[in-house]
DNA sequence: ATGCTTTCGTAAACACGTTCACTAATAGTT
DNA sequence: AACTATTAGTGAACGTGTTTACGAAAGCAT
């Protein structure tokens, strides 16, 4: 669990003799720290990554697989498209991830009555029983997680990274729509 | 590119009538700012996945070669195991991704001298000539992706999230070795 | 020197995600 | 009604990661 997992090599040839081109200085000094905490976020959701996998682990089931029953404890029935829309997935990945889940015997798929298409998927008995149990690690997890930092840094934080987020999804740009309900 | 991910069914039977019970409603907010937090970084890291990918694309080379191509830049000619130690991947993982980009022609593997089962990793030209190009295009993404946020933003958020990576690594615990270099 | 153990890399089987191409069914247009 | 376009889901091929199991080479005993 590498802690400098920093590759900065010379940027180019920076030889630093000869006198410093005005403001190239200060510039370069604002990349690194943006690489640099381009890596800490990487490194921290990383890491989330893997506390939350091992609590999982136990349980018999994966983080993916987990997110699509929690979607489905708010919305039992949903189709896969709808569920690849919520979670930000192909319907390939859902179709694949779906199959795992209903062998494993959390999910099963029904035919939908009005669009012979659709497929939605509910939740077995088995599925139901799971979520409860999850829910209360995974949530001590998270909470764990932040035990180090106060209210107020945690603020000052999501404020920033909410900012961030905005930047990014406008970069993502215009392609995204918002996931439509296909009930009622 | 849904904005508004989180799946919070009622996290039990919380009907909210009757009376509160002393400190519970306190720790169910925390709870939830948690979870929300938890979300934010998983998005904003997302997000970051996206964006970098998508500048990488047109050069042929995908994130986690272009990952390699970093830490080789720094010191070419490291064994699979050193670099599956720095990059926090298994050997296997590193075995596949140097043969795809041996086949790329991004690197080549040649035996140690000292050591027969050793396989050291070198930088084609190819290889070198990408980097520069691909530094300057991860860097400006980098940078633009921060626009939004001050210095201070940028550094209270850095502040919590090194501490909360701080916990993060006591959580994934005493397993952890630091990368020993192989040679010299 | 002869073994026991560790280390380096690979192979197989799997989970998870992507893109591209496809079928089948619905919806919309003329 | 018939034609076209859109939508739901799958299949194939691939990239990336994991765990488990293994062979070959070092390293370290005694």
């Amino acid at each position: 669990m590498n802690e400098f997992t920093i590759p900065l090599a010379e940027t180019a040839g920076g030889d630093s003799r000869s006198e410093p081109p005005s403001g190239v200085l200060a510039v370069q000094k604002n990349l690194d720290a943006n690489l640099r905490f381009g890596f800490l976020i990487h490194d921290v959701s990383r890491l989330r990554r893997i506390v939350v996998d091992r609590a999982l682990k136990p349980l018999g089931i994966t983080r993916s697989q987990w997110w699509v029953l929690a979607f489905l404890s708010r919305r039992d029935g949903m189709t896969q498209t709808a569920l690849a829309a919520d979670l930000d997935l192909t319907k390939v990945a859902i179709g694949g991830l779906i199959d795992r889940m209903e062998t494993g015997d959390f999910v099963e798929r029904r035919a939908d009555e009005r669009d012979a298409r659709a497929r939605r998927v509910f939740l077995t008995r088995a599925g139901q029983k799971l979520i409860a149990t999850i829910r209360e690690n995974v949530d001590a997890v998270e909470t764990d997680i932040l035990t180090t930092v106060t209210e107020d840094e945690l603020d000052a934080a999501a404020r920033a990274l909410v900012k961030i987020k905005g930047r990014l999804l406008e970069i993502v740009g215009g392609d995204a729509e918002g996931g439509q309900d296909t009930e009622s």
